[in-house]
DNA sequence: GAGCACTGC
């Protein structure tokens, strides 16, 4: 990955000159008391000796033990950063890598984007001195993939691995690969350098990257809050395991006294016991969707009527991630004085955001969560039992700020019958891109690759089979050239890939890049439930006959229209602010728009790299249609006499969402970006096609049938 | 005629 040069005021490594102040002074005296506070401070020494002695270490750490701010300083303390090398560590999330980094540099007294710097998606704020490298964990993985040593790096530290995060899991196989591979080098290098490096690099993509290099060991530590390092260290041939001291307020535990056949219900009841009996402080209730906290919500008004002028101070505050950023603000903001919040939440309260003021916490126990159906291409959400370990999650921001209480929403007894962690991301997911990343590695033989949970057999030889039909592997498995190796280059899902190869043949590339930019994130509209017509009334000049991927090419250009008619008159460099507004008119999520924009420039200079030209197709949107059929046929469906469709790949029978522009047009034949199951098997983001076009376009996989 | 936890390249 390319390091962009960070503007610095500090030059040749020395820190400016500046004097410090007194604020500044007593600034640092507190990141001191604090710092030495943690309960990682006293057990320096001793992780730094277990650092040396073993090549993989696992730290166990509660919240609020500090190791992912104090570990990587320990570490250039100890001198792992000698020799230009870095220590890198990753996290499952961006919000995560930013801010880690950023109280890191804080307590360094550095720069940020020099010693200590991060590296997320569309943000490298890093430079050539920096040794303490905080990135998402994808981030690392494509790093591996243009230097598949990692040989810039001294130690690896992988945080928050019990998340299990398809990216975290590909990353701890492929670090235990590159970390022996690193270990073999060292030791050929010793003997007879030329010759083992000729040998090396023969034997699979970890090996490869060496040629040229000073060879050096890796480090590996693996981060986990789990309860269970077994897993882990099972997994890293009994890799040593330490255990850090959290430092947690005490959390009291309620358990009910008989089952709640309606934990929506039981929720509420519990909020206004909490309101009318207990001391101050915040309420957090774990919900499963928007509509249970919209009722939730209306329901807590409700019965506030209710109840006597002085015990209406309860303020219901909802937060899920289609809200926007305005309305997510909402919640961290104190309660107006005398009132107490109650803030209504999915699972986005349990580990992205840190909400302050709460005492209690209210767990119903359960989640919505996805899972894949390799057989069908079918994804669904459904609402199921959460594991032990999300449970505790949720337990513990209770006691963030204070001693707390979590009201659990079922038996004590039915605690013990969960799970003990949530099935990992990658047994639960379409692995076609994982796999094509993997091939990209030269690692050939997925089947028996090193999982730490291995996928269903189904679901690897179904996503193999994908990639074949898409022209991205060969018969044998192998990385198709130049296709495949061009699909595996580019950040987005192998079908994405394939549309834009497509395209830049039929000349509608530029169409394509807005549309993969824009189906790749969240949804793009966004509908308030309680202006939803007149949503849609506001959206209808947006709207495209040939369908919703037509739609969002013309929402992305009228926004880039409008952006550059109010520069040119003189706007100035309030593009952000004039956007929000443009956005907020349109009734187009301001914040999925925006992702929209930087993946549409970060894909665009990769196809721009690979020699595509990027040319439109203006008014003819024929090509276009047609790319999409190429690209996407193995996610068609045809209209069935009785006027339902049946997507062509499974035989399910299946309904056109109603967000879709197409819904209520009957069209005959159509390809969809998406199938899910939720109330009804809906297929999502569609556009019209000539069915003809399946066998003329991928004739190997539709054989001339009527 | 709906309603969709969260991440990420």
């Amino acid at each position: 990955m390319a390091q962009g040069e960070v503007k610095s005021s500090v030059q040749n490594g020395k820190p400016n000159p500046m004097p410090p102040t007194a604020s500044l002074l007593s600034k640092k005296q507190k990141i001191i008391e604090h710092r030495n506070s943690l309960p990682i401070a006293s057990v320096e020494t001793r992780l730094i000796e277990e650092v040396k002695k073993n090549d993989i270490l696992i730290i166990i750490g509660e919240t609020g033990s500090g190791k992912s701010t104090q570990l990587p300083q320990f570490l250039f303390k100890a001198g792992f950063c000698q020799g230009g090398k870095m220590v890198g560590i990753t996290q499952p999330r961006r919000i995560a890598a930013m801010t880690v980094a950023k109280r890191v540099a804080e307590e360094c007294n550095v720069e940020l984007g020099q010693r200590v710097g991060y590296s997320i998606r569309f943000e490298d704020c890093t430079c050539s001195s920096t040794r303490l490298k905080y990135m998402t964990d994808g981030i690392l993985f494509r790093e591996a993939m243009l230097d598949p040593l990692l040989s810039r790096y001294s130690v690896i530290i992988v945080d928050e691995a019990h998340e299990r995060t398809v990216h975290t899991d590909v990353l701890l196989a492929l670090l235990k690969k590159i970390q022996r591979a690193r270990s073999k080098a060292v030791n050929e290098v010793g003997n007879a350098a030329s010759e083992a490096q000729t040998k090396a690099s023969g034997e699979d993509g970890a090996s490869r990257g060496f040629q040229g290099r000073k060879a050096s060991p890796l480090k590996l530590i693996i981060m986990s809050a789990s309860l269970d390092a077994r897993v882990f260290s099972e997994y890293y041939g009994g890799a040593k395991a330490v255990h850090v001291e959290g430092r947690q307020f005490p959390v009291e535990d309620l358990f009910t006294v008989h089952p709640e056949s309606d934990y929506v219900d039981a929720a509420l009841v519990t909020i206004f016991q909490i309101h009318l009996g207990e001391q101050p402080g915040d309420i957090l209730v774990f919900l499963t969707g928007q509509d249970e906290i919209e009722s939730v919500e209306r329901l807590v008004k409700e019965r506030l009527q209710h109840l006597p002028e002085d015990s209406r101070k309860l303020l219901p505050l909802p937060i899920f991630s289609a809200l926007s950023s305005e309305q997510q603000m909402r919640v961290f903001a104190p309660a107006p004085t005398g009132f107490r919040k109650v803030v209504l939440a999915t699972n986005i309260a349990e580990t992205s955001i840190t909400i302050p003021g709460i005492r209690y916490v209210i767990d119903p126990g359960m989640v919505k969560a996805r899972s894949f159906d390799p057989n069908k291409g079918m994804e669904s959400l459904h609402v199921v039992p959460a594991s032990k370990a999300q449970a505790l999650q949720r337990r513990g921001r209770a006691g963030r700020e204070g001693p707390g209480k979590c009201f659990h929403l079922y038996q004590e007894r039915e605690f013990e019958k969960l799970e003990d962690s949530t099935t990992p991301e990658i047994k639960r997911c379409n692995l076609s891109n994982v796999i094509l990343q993997l091939k990209s590695l030269g690692i050939d033989d997925i089947l028996g690759f090193d999982f730490i949970d291995k996928p269903s057999r189904s679901s690897i030889v179904k996503a193999l089979a994908e990639l074949r039909s898409l022209g991205a592997l060969t018969d044998e498995g192998k990385l198709e050239k130049p296709v495949g190796e061009q699909m595996s280059r580019l950040p987005l899902d192998p079908v994405f890939s394939r549309a834009l190869i497509w395209a830049n043949k039929l000349n509608c590339l530029e169409e394509m890049l807005i549309t993969v930019a824009m189906l790749n994130g969240e949804s793009i509209f966004y509908d308030p439930r309680e202006k939803r017509e007149e949503a849609r009334t506001s959206r209808h000049h947006f709207a495209s006959v040939e369908g919703d991927h037509l739609t969002y090419v013309s929402v992305y250009r009228e926004c880039d229209e409008f952006l550059k008619k109010r520069r040119e008159a003189g706007g100035g460099n309030k593009t952000d602010k004039t956007m929000k507004k443009w956005c907020k008119d349109n009734f187009v999520n301001h914040r999925s728009l925006n992702n929209a924009r930087d993946t549409y420039s970060q894909i665009r200079q990769h196809v721009e790299q690979m020699g595509f030209n990027v040319s439109s197709c203006g008014n003819d949107t024929l090509e276009f249609r047609r790319c999409l059929a190429g690209s996407f046929f193995l996610k068609a469906a045809q209209r069935q006499l009785d006027g339902t469709y049946r997507a062509l790949e499974s035989g399910e029978i299946v309904h056109i969402h109603p967000s879709s522009v197409l819904f209520g047009a009957k069209p005959e034949c159509v390809v969809f970006d998406e199938l899910m199951q939720t109330s009804k098997k809906y297929i999502k983001n569609l556009t019209r096609i000539d069915p003809l076009w399946l066998t003329e376009l991928a004739p190997h996989h539709y054989k001339t049938e009527e």
